[in-house]
DNA sequence: TTATATTTTTAGACTTATCTAAAAATTCAT
DNA sequence: ATGAATTTTTAGATAAGTCTAAAAATATAA
């Protein structure tokens, strides 16, 4: 069944909706998501149920069938291939992928995705740590949990964020908090929610905004 | 001006109908280039006219203006610059990258676009021989004449083609009628507009459909 | 439990790009 | 130069995706 880029960009925020919150998607985070309004989100709603993408009855959120997720893979797929490819070889920073890869993971081509994984050696993660799934859509969800979550005494190294906004990747760029660097936590202040952490054999401080976003392998 | 994935198709195939018969291009042709009906064309004529892309006068058929021609030849560039990614890169065949091309070129970034000329290491010409505009939009015409039109006893190196249909590529490729190969006319028939040359120490029959296709660099 | 607030859907409209059918303009041929 | 053929434009429709405003359903809270 052929997809629109707009059904695609639907059936990718459904996705990632879902896994956000575990919880039948609703309308209006849809539309938040996608900054359309709720009236135009029903209305896709009931084309991708038509079909046969989503799971939908009127009032009661929605849920991707098992062909929505497989769309919705292939086009994380190939956004996540995109983003490696433009920060491996094209040298861009993991802050400015973003958009260009949300432009590119919708160029059709099952031939072109594969050779493009090829070329870039079959990565495992993107440049934000997130699983690229393999070509018959097989994702291994990494495990990780965000720092906030961590006791004091866990150490890891950092895998992932939550957020993916430029001023997050930036921030993070900034303070050295970037994938790969093994951290400990020292201590954690139930004042603000911030978290002492070691990292470069140095005391850092997180906020709590941060430690909520930044995912941790053990 | 922002421009549609469709306002650009339609001022790349203006740009390219202008070079092919060096006249202003009439609205029929359009429409047969782009597969669309002839209504169609007149109404976007219309539309890229009010946006200054193009001098259209009714039943006068058009021509670009200088920012239609800067946009054509970006487009251009675009479509040129990822042949050559998906040949040199991706190890495509030259006869399998337009279509893809015809996608990639929509993507729009000018960043993304000088670091893949750069990654490509700015190369002058595409798989095909075509000339890739630079980033300033100089767009160098190379000198070169279809076999048809050489004379019996000239050489030359074999440096583009007219036609870029994946039968007449895969042809090519068959015959060895690639890319930098020399040749030289051995003889032209009359009758049927073949052409007879030397190629690979050997002689070799062009019909003249190939002979009318296939440039040579003298 | 009943009123209020919030969420979701419907109704109706707009834009972009397309189409068919018919009218108008231009070109061609005698 | 005039009638016929061809090309181009207009008129009116359609489909996709969006919007605003209003109605309907659901959730919340006194
Ligand atoms: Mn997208
Ligand atoms: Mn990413
Ligand atoms: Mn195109
Ligand atoms: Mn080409």
């Amino acid at each position: 069944m052929i997809t629109s880029y707009t059904e695609e960009n639907y059936l990718k925020a459904i996705y990632h909706l879902h896994h956000e919150k575990n919880a039948s998607v609703s309308t209006n985070s849809i539309s938040e998501s996608l900054q359309t309004r709720a009236a135009s989100v029903t209305d896709m709603l009931k084309k991708l149920a038509d079909k046969g993408f989503i799971n939908y009855a009127k009032y009661q959120g929605v849920t991707l069938t098992d062909s929505g997720k497989q769309k919705a893979i292939e086009i994380i797929r190939k956004h996540r291939l995109w983003e490696v490819f433009l920060v491996e070889k094209l040298n861009f920073k993991w802050d400015e992928v973003h958009d260009l890869a949300e432009e590119l993971e919708h160029i059709n081509s099952e031939i072109l995705i594969n050779k493009l994984d090829e070329f870039l050696d079959f990565p495992k993660n993107d440049p934000h740590g997130d699983p690229i799934p393999d070509k018959n859509g097989v994702l291994k969800s990494q495990e990780v949990l965000p720092i906030h979550k961590l006791q004091i005494g866990d150490a890891g190294i950092i895998s992932g964020v939550k957020e993916h906004s430029k001023g997050f990747l930036q921030y993070l760029e900034k303070t050295g908090l970037t994938l790969g660097e093994t951290i400990k936590i020292v201590d954690k202040i139930d004042f603000d929610g911030s978290v002492i952490i070691n990292i470069h054999q140095k005391e850092q401080n997180i906020s709590r905004e941060v430690a909520k976003n930044l995912l941790i392998a053990i």
